[in-house]
DNA sequence: CTAATATATTACTATATTCAAATATATTCA
DNA sequence: TGAATATATTTGAATATAGTAATATATTAG
């Protein structure tokens, strides 16, 4: 319970568990997403898979990550009040938006890796 | 929620949070029951009231802290998750433990003044 | 007023956490 | 196979946090 808290209350975790929960993701998008770098999302993602909230799978070249089901079976509460901070803050909005952009455009994996920052701005607002 | 998720992700602030949640206690009362000296105790109390988890009400020379009634109705989920995580742990049920000795020998800060130690050891299991 | 007591704060040390740059590993593709 | 790419890990510097001892502030009791 302490790990899982101590993992939550990062702002960047935070924003990554909000991308996260749209839809299962892979590293680079969240990098792109988010405008983090590179190993500074790695890590981030290794705290939140250690504290059980997230999973990854591995899909050739890409790792996926998700919310662990079992995150959202034994922490609802928790869970319930993350979603409406995100919802509350303007930060996380804005996050949300570049996501919604990023799918609304078909954009993936390849795109990013093709040229990561046109991709970033094409998703800004 | 940030500075509330990392107000909560300490164990002695979650043991002081479970004692407050029976009843509201003063200072001494909570360094007694829990074990903890003087100074430490104080520093996690201004930390969970300010970020507004439990709130001061000053009697004379002695401070008591209670349950901020905010945190409740706005976090009732984590409060949950709390309570249930209290429960599953055996250092919390003894801290919990030691708390109803407390109560039930009909101690009080007095006691404490009097003779901190003898009050230490009626309070262990 | 003075001594004693309750709590808060300060100063210091030890430990943990964050970030970013560099490096390592694994995978794909030409 | 070898070059390029995706992700992970290591490292070091900066910052934050926890704990303790000592000190400061407030309050009460005598």
């Amino acid at each position: 319970m302490i790990e899982l808290l101590k993992a939550l209350a990062d702002e960047n975790r935070l924003r990554i568990i909000q991308l996260i929960l749209q839809k299962e993701l892979c590293v680079c998008e969240i990098e792109t997403i988010l405008n983090m770098n590179q190993s500074n999302v790695s890590r981030h993602l290794s705290k939140l898979k250690q504290a059980k909230i997230i999973e990854s799978s591995k899909d050739g070249q890409w790792v996926h990550y998700g919310i662990a089901p079992g995150f959202i079976e034994n922490y609802p509460g928790i869970l319930e009040h993350l979603k409406v901070f995100f919802q509350g803050e303007s930060s996380f909005r804005k996050d949300l938006n570049s996501y919604k952009k990023y799918t609304s455009m078909g954009l993936n994996c390849t795109d990013i890796r093709k040229d990561p920052e046109s991709v970033k701005i094409k998703i800004q607002e």
